[in-house]
DNA sequence: GACTTTAAAATTTTT
DNA sequence: TTTTAAAGTC
């Protein structure tokens, strides 16, 4: 072998000291650096940790693990080096033979790591620091609609959008479609505002312009996509004229930008040396562009997936992606990372048993060496009800055993099968969270000061102006605002604009003056908050907006509760400014639009948790259990007949049940109330997918066997453990991060360190006053309050 | 223009 | 069943 050969061997081999803890695969993932690389992770086979490890390989030894080029000039004793340190793995030696292993090194800031939420985004970087320190912070670590803010801000000049464009979020967008439909003159019955925007996300996402989706559809002469056709065309005219971007458009402006723009892709094509996407099987076409396009100097492209776990389709998500990656880059290399450390052997042959029926996947297979554990059990509830108590009684076992409430998951397949949860979780005394449903951002009030503050931001803001603009009431009504559009579209003005030239408009006469009002406000705090620190403005923008005030005024518990979310958004702002110093409020608004997932599970309070199937992706608990398997439910009914959506569902429950760690219950009912009516559901396919050697069904078998006859036979005992009782819980829910008490001294994340004052019981929750040593005396909602406070 | 009643709809949602 | 939005009443 020559001198080179030899050389490269030992090069790559004294950089594997590195990463002797990762097993062979994983290591092999970490050291193939260069070109396109498939990254086929299964469920906890450990993806972020080779994550971290690959950049951190990049960062510290560049191609040196997977690169044939050897520096000119090497000798013998420089391959004596490397081999001594292979032999030795000293400090000493290390030293000497650091300079041999690396080979151009990655600087920080030609590395970008795209993952799907800021949560896997935010990890990804603290883990990276951790590991290497302040240099971490240079790598771009966000998601796709950050990153793409991020190039937008700098460029979006090009496509003729103003810098200071404004982020619409779902419910806006909705918002605008529906009113756009009735302003037509079309009837929302034949086009429901959430399909319409569906249609026009997906012809963004394969790169359809309004006219060109419009000349489409009219050859082919349907009347209902013509509609559809003529709603993204004033869609797209009103966002614009806004000057807002909605999701899609953050993703499909800068791949326009990047394609179109010779400069601006040159630019972050060169940048970007090495690009790694995350969470691959849910990426869409103009994520897929967007990835490719970035890639398209360097082709050192990283994709990491498991299209097994793909449950976006509905999004727009398409497998595709994953499975032609191949086909896309000849010269893709792929590593399979099969060995699963997270689940019991009977827990992971029955996934992988289900998973098996698909068609559309690659087909892999997961393996563990855990042991075989306990189980799985199938429990056939007789209702509901019975089923929530079933879940209740053996979470309550696990509880006596030892076991933490933190180690239990509830999962089912849609936020509507919460309830009857909840019920039983408080008729037990069971603490419990419920992940997802509305979310701090949707709630009205917060929807209210966010538009407040887009409006100051971006007066053409219309969207969230008109729905600012008599709240609280101003005597600015229907009619006015129907004028005040009216004029706005007819002049091809901004509302705003149109509110300011009310005293020359015959039609706005009569609320002229009111008008003016408004139009002062807006015009007072937006010379006032470039030169105010946000949270100054904000306590301002509440007072002078007669906001607070307004909940102030009515002394009832809904209203406490939203003052206490305003003040909740405070928090939020304090929290951004210790992260940028001076920063701004569009900077601001920014993170919100696109930081949405606040009330992320938080590991430090100790409760059952409550979700659906979809948003426990990526998380793992000791005992799982899924409810509701049943034919209709889950798989849903949607799914009945599409081979496609069956598939997705099939997916969807692998997911689930690869989420369990140790013990994993699966339960149906035989009758079922959901929305107000009862009806008889089969048992899940899924289960009876799983072989009969993984699993205990205790009384299905008799159950089925006579189901069609159900209604004649003797009905089935409801399961009752204990006796229950049915009153409501005598005392509060108490989980160890709720359980304040007066006298207690808190740590909050904002305020500081403070004294419980009082507390008052209301409802699930409790109204606490706190008089905190720096910040005064607060009056907090518990709840909401205890996810940035702790006992001190 | 504010408040009350009624009717319709309800997968899943990392941004 | 529950939630939300639109129509109806004061």
């Amino acid at each position: 072998m020559t001198l080179q050969k030899r050389f490269i061997t030992a090069r790559r081999l004294a950089i594997e000291k590195d990463f002797l803890h990762l097993n062979e695969k994983q290591r092999e993932a970490v050291l193939t650096t260069e070109g396109p690389l498939l990254l086929l992770a299964g469920a906890g086979s450990g993806k972020t940790t080779v994550l971290i490890n690959r950049i951190t390989n990049l960062l510290k030894y560049g191609r040196g693990s997977d690169s044939a080029d050897v520096p000119a000039n090497i000798t013998e004793n420089d391959l004596k080096i490397l081999e001594d340190y292979i032999e030795n793995p000293s400090p000493e030696y290390y030293e000497k033979a650091y300079p041999l292993m690396k080979l151009e090194p990655v600087e920080p800031w030609r590395l970008i790591a795209i993952t799907f939420t800021n949560k896997a985004a935010d990890e990804l970087k603290a883990r990276l620091e951790r590991v290497l320190g302040e240099a971490a912070l240079d790598v771009w670590a966000s998601t796709f609609h950050s990153a793409c803010a991020r190039i937008l801000r700098r460029d979006i000049e090009h496509l003729g959008f103003s810098r200071s464009f404004t982020i619409y979020d779902t419910s806006d967008s909705q918002t605008l479609v529906k009113r756009i439909i009735r302003d037509l003159d079309m009837d929302e019955k034949m086009l429901p505002p959430r399909s319409v925007l569906s249609q026009i996300s997906s012809a963004k996402d394969s790169m359809l312009s309004p006219e060109e989706y419009l000349r489409e559809d009219e050859k082919r002469n349907d009347f209902r996509k013509a509609k559809i056709g003529q709603v993204y065309c004033e869609y797209s005219k009103r966002l614009k004229e806004a000057n807002a971007l909605d999701f899609d458009d953050l993703i499909l402006f800068t791949v326009r930008l990047l394609l179109t723009n010779d400069e601006v892709r040159e630019y972050y094509q060169t940048k970007f040396k090495y690009v790694l996407i995350d969470e691959y099987q849910d990426t869409n076409n103009l994520q897929y562009l967007l990835a490719s396009t970035l890639a398209g100097k360097w082709q050192n492209i990283c994709v990491v997936g498991d299209d097994d776990q793909s449950i976006y389709k509905f999004r727009g998500a398409t497998i595709k992606n994953i499975l032609d990656f191949e086909n896309q880059y000849k010269n893709a290399r792929s590593i399979r990372m099969e060995q699963n450390y997270r689940s019991t052997g009977n827990i992971l042959d029955a996934a992988n048993a289900v998973i098996s029926n698909n068609t559309e996947r690659k087909g892999k297979e997961l393996w563990t060496n855990n042991e075989r554990g306990d189980l799985l059990t199938l429990y056939t509830a007789a209702s509901e009800t019975d089923e929530a108590q079933y879940v209740a009684s053996r979470i309550l076992e696990g509880y006596s055993r030892g076991e933490n409430w933190r180690d239990f998951a509830v999962l089912y397949r849609m936020n509507a099968q919460s309830n009857q949860l909840e019920y039983a979780f408080k008729r037990n005394g069971i603490p419990y969270r419920v992940i997802g449903g509305t979310r701090f951002f949707d709630r009205a009030e917060i929807k209210d000061i966010l538009a407040y503050l887009c409006v100051i931001n971006n007066p053409s803001d219309d969207l969230r102006l008109l729905r600012i603009v008599n709240v609280p009431a101003r005597a600015i009504g229907n009619r006015t605002i129907e004028e005040l559009t009216r004029v706005a579209g007819l002049e091809n003005i901004s509302a705003f604009e149109t509110m300011k030239k009310a005293s020359q408009l015959p039609d706005l006469q009569k609320s002229a003056a009111r008008l003016a009002v408004f139009v002062e406000l807006i015009e007072d705090l937006r010379s006032l908050v470039s030169n105010t620190p946000l949270d100054e403005f904000y306590d301002i923008l509440l007072s002078k907006t007669g906001y607070l005030s307004m909940l102030e005024a009515k002394d009832t518990i809904e209203n406490t509760a939203k003052i206490e979310n305003i003040k909740e958004l405070k928090t939020n702002i304090i929290a951004f400014l210790k992260e940028r110093e001076n920063g701004t409020l569009s900077e601001f608004l920014d993170e919100i639009a696109l930081y949405t997932d606040l009330e992320q599970l938080d590991p430090e309070g100790d409760s059952v948790v409550m979700m659906t199937m979809h948003s426990a992706k990526g998380l793992e608990f000791p005992t799982v259990f899924i409810v509701g398997a049943e034919e209709g439910i889950f798989p849903g009914a949607g799914a009945m007949l599409e081979p496609a959506e069956m598939e997705e569902e099939r997916r969807l429950c692998y997911v689930a049940m690869t989420r369990a760690k140790e013990r994993l219950y699966i339960t149906n009912a035989h009758h079922r109330m959901l929305f107000g009516k009862t009806s008889t559901n089969r048992l899940s396919r899924f289960v009876d997918e799983i072989p009969d050697s993984y699993i205990e069904k205790p009384r299905a078998k008799a159950l089925y066997e006579t189901s069609r006859f159900a209604k004649a036979v003797q009905p089935i005992p409801e399961y009752r453990p204990a006796k229950l009782d049915y009153s409501p819980p005598a005392k509060p829910m108490s989980t160890e991060s709720l359980a304040y008490k007066k006298g207690d001294t808190v740590e909050h994340k904002a305020f500081g360190r403070g004294l419980v004052v009082s507390i008052q019981p209301m409802g699930g929750d409790a109204l606490m006053e706190i008089a905190f040593e720096g910040a005064g005396t607060k009056r907090l909602m518990r709840n909401t309050a205890s996810r940035h406070m702790k006992k001190a």
